[in-house]
DNA sequence: CTTGAAACCCCTTCGTG
DNA sequence: CACGAAGGGGTTTCAAG
């Protein structure tokens, strides 16, 4: 298949600026440069031109959640009283700071969320206190990931 | 619930300096000293004690896929034969570069995916040439993120 | 664990082609 | 688009408290 109508032209010196700092937000601006063979200031321009596009939408440090003992990961699908509003669901969601993303979904869930807990208990914990209380969750299903085996942004 | 048993140390300081560079990685160290009341020598040797760690797994430039088009996120419960090595499973999904994450879980799914497609044709080229055809994959489960409400790390 | 100084490198903008 | 120059500022390391 043959992805066409790419909704923004970026050409290879630019997909190398992309990738450079992907990897590594913190890549000299004149590293760059160097690699690709053009002007510091080139870069410059294209940056500005990528942030301008909204291509760039920030950078952030990683920080690896095992080291502070967030070693299970789950995931819940959330039933929905129909009378609930969605919004208010999320609104009280988003005060859990163990919940990493959340998303509305088709299929028999309302709203499916990805969470990050110190051990069974604490995911436990989460459920029947913070999550279950939730007016208009009627029900949750919950999954959790043995081991992830991939994790990365889509390919420039 | 009162978590305990912190796996490392980390005091007040350590954590503005991580919020400000999980926020943006590119903020100047010297920025921070001056937020936080400290010299900038002492930022880098907490940084270095923080990466030593693994604490900090690294910084990324974050990209917003919509602008290269990709606007439907999917997630797949994959079911596999018993007799599928689950290692080479995902060894295929490594090569799909609109995998996203993939996961071992618990359930009625073997491993669980997250994907970033362009439209729902896109999406439903790569089930079926891409996933279907892994060897193992007995059959798939899918659901669409409608829209995503939460996007986060942790809270430091 | 902190500091200020010093050397070095990088960021950013500018005028120019 | 690209370039080189230039200043202003940031990064990084050091000896020292």
């Amino acid at each position: 298949m043959k992805i066409v109508n790419q909704s923004l032209q970026i050409d290879g010196i630019d997909k190398k600026i992309l990738r450079a700092l992907m990897q590594d937000a913190r890549t000299p601006i004149l590293e760059i440069a160097r690699q690709v063979g053009i002007s510091g200031a080139a870069i410059h321009q294209r940056l500005r031109k990528l942030e301008k596009s909204k291509l760039i939408s920030g950078s952030k440090f990683v920080i690896n959640p095992k080291v502070l003992g967030y070693t299970t990961m789950a995931f819940i699908g959330v039933y929905l009283d129909k009378a609930m509003s969605n919004p208010d669901a999320v609104k009280q969601l988003k005060k859990i700071p163990e919940v990493l993303e959340c998303h509305y979904t088709t299929g028999d869930w309302s709203i499916f969320i990805k969470i990050l807990c110190k051990d069974n208990e604490h995911l436990m914990y989460l459920l029947n206190n913070d999550i279950q209380s939730i007016t208009g969750v009627s029900r949750t299903e919950t999954f959790i990931s043995l081991a992830q085996q991939i994790d990365r942004q889509i390919k420039i």
